[in-house]
Formats: C-alpha cells, sequence, structure tokens
DNA sequence: CCGATGCTACTACATCTGTAGCGCGCTCAC
DNA sequence: GTGAGCGCGCTACAGATGTAGTAGCATCGG
C-alpha cells in the first residue's frame, strides 16, 4: 500500500524513532505539519487499520512503530510509478541510487531485491 | 499536478496517440479498465477543469489532448517521489535512467532540466 | 417521420484523505 | 476531593477519487 502524503509524514518521523506515542509523534509534527493533536490520533488509527503501523501498549500508553522500512515503502512507490507511468513490466534501474548516499549498500541490495527479485544484471 | 491513477490511465492512452475523443479514449480503455462509458467522460471532464487534458472541437466533436508530456508528469512523479520519501532537496539522480531505455536523450535531458535545474554536475 | 445511437451536461454515491472537535474516564497536583 | 490535563474512542465534514446512471438534443437509417 502506497501511504497518502500525510501518512507519510507519520511514516518519516517513525522512521527516525520507533516506537512511539501520539504525543510524542505529535510534538515531533506539529511544527512542520501544523497538525492539531487529533488529526496526528486520526491518521495514526487509520494508518493502523491500514496495517502501515504497528500499535502496542507500553505500560499502558499506546506506541506506534512503522510496519514497513523506508525502503519498502520507496520500493512499492518507485515500483508503482515505474509501471504506472511508465509502464515498465521488467527492470527498474535500482543503479540510480547507488552513488546518491540516499540509501546505504543494505537498502540497495533490499529495494532490488523488491523490485527485481532475481536480479541478474 | 501529480495525476491520480485513473487519470494516468487516461494520459497514458493520449500519450500513445493524440488527440482522441472520448469514445476513441474509451474504446482504448476499456479492456484493460472496464469502465463504463461515463466513467472515461467523467475522469475526462475532471481532468479539464485540472488542465491534465486540454479540450478542443474537431468538426464539432470534443477531442483531447495531454496537457503535459510523459517526461513532465514523470518528473512531477519522481521530485514529489524524492521530497515526501527520501526527503532529497537537492540533486535528483537522474542518471537513473540513461541507460534504461526508457526514455530517450532529449527525454532525459527535459527531465535533468525538471528535476535539477542548473544542472551543474 | 420515428426510433436507435451517440454526444454532452448533470447528478449520484461510496470511499479515501485532510483536518479537527467532543466527551469520557483516569491521574496528578494541590 | 477536585479541577486541569491527558489518553482514547467517536463523530464530523469538506474535498478528491472511483465509478456510473440519466436526460436532452442531434443525427442517421429506414
Amino acid at each position: 500500500m502506497v501511504p497518502a502524503d500525510s501518512e507519510l509524514e507519520v511514516l518519516k518521523a517513525l522512521w527516525e524513532r520507533s516506537p512511539q506515542s501520539a504525543r510524542e509523534l505529535h510534538d515531533a509534527l506539529a511544527e512542520r505539519t501544523g497538525w492539531a493533536v487529533s488529526t496526528t490520533r486520526t491518521v495514526l488509527e487509520r494508518m493502523r487499520v491500514k496495517e502501515l503501523v504497528v500499535r502496542e501498549e507500553s505500560h499502558g500508553l499506546a506506541v506506534f512503530s512503522p510496519a514497513q522500512t523506508k525502503v519498502e515503502v520507496l520500493g512499492e512507490s518507485l515500483g508503482h510509478l515505474f509501471r504506472n507511468v511508465l509502464e515498465v513490466s521488467g527492470r527498474v534501474p535500482v543503479s540510480a541510487f547507488t552513488g546518491s548516499a540516499l540509501l546505504n549498500d543494505a537498502e540497495l541490495a533490499e529495494l532490488e531485491r523488491m523490485l527485481n527479485s532475481g536480479g541478474r544484471g
């Protein structure tokens, strides 16, 4: 599932640190997003239903973790883009990101695996 | 404006051939999408409002052309993805697509220009 | 002239997304 | 023990998207 923009905001905060409570996430996001507390909560709850985040209890407080890694989300988004805009069904040139300092080797390998399961060449 | 999925279907058909009438587009899309005629029309009208397509009259019949090239849409989508998922504000590695046979040189140059206006390095 | 067809505009409705408020129950500080 | 604050579950509502029906008008074939 490709997350919507607001969901991506939450995921990015969770990728930096997790688990976090709704309040922690709100504090981390409020400045950038301007959201009300209830907005953060609503987005989180919807993400839980869609299984974009995992909710657990920590000492009676709900805390959330991302259900997917950044690379997984990137992979799905890139795959979606390639299939839908470029109509590429074959290999996706993951090598694009090799020198970009965006992803480390392990992440690149994972992306390669996701998009081009198999991966000779 | 990043087009929605249904809008992308229409754009893809128009990138292959344009202008096309609503009926032509429907015929081209129906097998893949399963849409009713009215669905194609509704999507087209919404795209016109959003200026994703341009509508003209040809001998009394409405025909539609894409308002943006494939590369423009790809560029916006890629830019969106990079900014939102990867939080890249700097250069986007367009070189990724160099050897991929997806885009020709002119298209690559345009993409480069769009994403990295300036483009030294 | 009349009906089948097709074009166009308008309307419909469910779901998703963005954004937020309300009320209940708990707890902590006073 | 009482109010302020907080976590939590509900509800709300507008706009976007997916998907489609309907009615009026033109037109073409009989």
